[in-house]
DNA sequence: TCTTAGCTGTTAATTTTTTCACAGCGTGAA
DNA sequence: TTCACGCTGTGAAAAAATTAACAGCTAAGA
């Protein structure tokens, strides 16, 4: 079962378009509609799911409430996961009242800022301490994974407490790729960069289109 | 010039750390240097920065105010480009509130929201106007990009005005795969599916550990 | 001036990812 | 029961991305 990253992420995209359609009562799909909805081949969403182990019907495709169940347990989604959020700045506090009110199985169980104003209080329901207290509470809660969203300059400081404490995934949202042990996961989002991108494709495409 | 997303993403983020280096008086970089801060390889650098035509100098590596330059012009950041976000929610709040102060290159000049307490005044500076005056107000502005944080359910249709309204460009937070013409670039990003792949990567790293 | 160390630019090899293509199967119809 | 359609699962081919390898160059030192 080696799964790459790309594969990983179409596997949850699924995972999110079948619990759409579950919703909607739809009860089978082959692979050429789940590739419409989540944007690739079909090709791409049977070799995927071959890491499932769930295997579809010729003439039904997929069940859906089957194959949810399979990558349920392929994601191993048996309890919640215990996630802090350090840096409750706007993106941060917009991050947690994203996650709090989902049933997602992801609980942000604290946050943290250097920002007085913002600890010694809730955001949303999620208690902020002051980031000096962060390696004693996180001692206590033990978190499996942390987002951070502080600014670039703080991050490879906080990446490194966050590790010492046992976290082994981390979620970065500033743009500094941090510096972490091996057996760390580390997953960037750059909104600045994705933001280059779309900048850059859409000008080609749109050249593409005048010239041709 | 055919530079693949992949590329582009580092360039983008070569851009960024050289900003830094720039202003912190540093003057020239090797590829392996910037790789180290890029985290990625010395002879991906070197295989990126072809397509920007610059070439470094074999005893002092790449001059970084130059090599920024080739970027910027790369970029083609003549002027600001000009985008509106649709979605005035936390997330989107927090765009606006993260791309205002920076003088960046993406000017957000509108918001765009279904709830009537959202409208009618200015986030963080930029207007917020009501969805239905929409199509009308892309008409004046002709923005070049658009950043959608509106829910999965209405990202589709809100995705189709702004194409009719001439985006060339989008940056899509809703976790939705987009269906709109060719010749319009889609970027996602998706927190949810983000954090997925943490927790499954984190937990996979983590059981190598315990077992090797 | 000549030598040398160590870099860049670029081609070639390798690895990874995607796509193709089709055997095999389950179902509904005859 | 038998047939045929149209799907899945998967090995093999193709394409894309990464890495290795090295010729060629530049500047510093002898």
């Amino acid at each position: 079962m080696n799964a790459s990253r790309k594969t990983i992420e179409r596997l949850s995209h699924y995972r999110m378009v079948l619990s759409r359609l579950s919703g909607q009562g739809v009860q089978n799909i082959y692979s050429r509609e789940l590739a419409a909805l989540a944007d690739c081949t079909p090709a791409q969403v049977r070799r995927d799911l071959m890491v499932t182990g769930y295997e579809g019907n010729p003439k039904h495709g997929y069940n859906i409430s089957e194959l949810k169940k399979s990558l349920d347990v392929f994601f191993d989604f048996k309890g919640n996961l215990v996630a802090v959020i350090v840096g409750a700045g706007s993106l941060g506090r917009a991050l947690i009242a994203y996650f709090m009110p989902k049933k997602t199985m992801y609980d942000i169980v604290a946050a943290f800022d250097s920002d007085m104003n913002k600890t010694g209080r809730l955001i949303n329901g999620t208690p902020c301490f002051h980031i000096n207290e962060m390696v004693e509470k996180l001692h206590d809660l033990k978190p499996d994974i942390a987002l951070v969203t502080v600014p670039a300059e703080s991050a490879q400081e906080v990446a490194l407490k966050l590790v010492k404490s046992g976290v082994s995934g981390i979620l970065n949202f500033a743009p500094v790729r941090l510096k972490v042990p091996e057996k760390v996961y580390v997953e960037n989002i750059d909104v600045t960069m994705s933001l280059e991108k779309v900048a850059f494709f859409s000008r080609q495409y749109r050249e593409e289109k005048n010239n041709g």
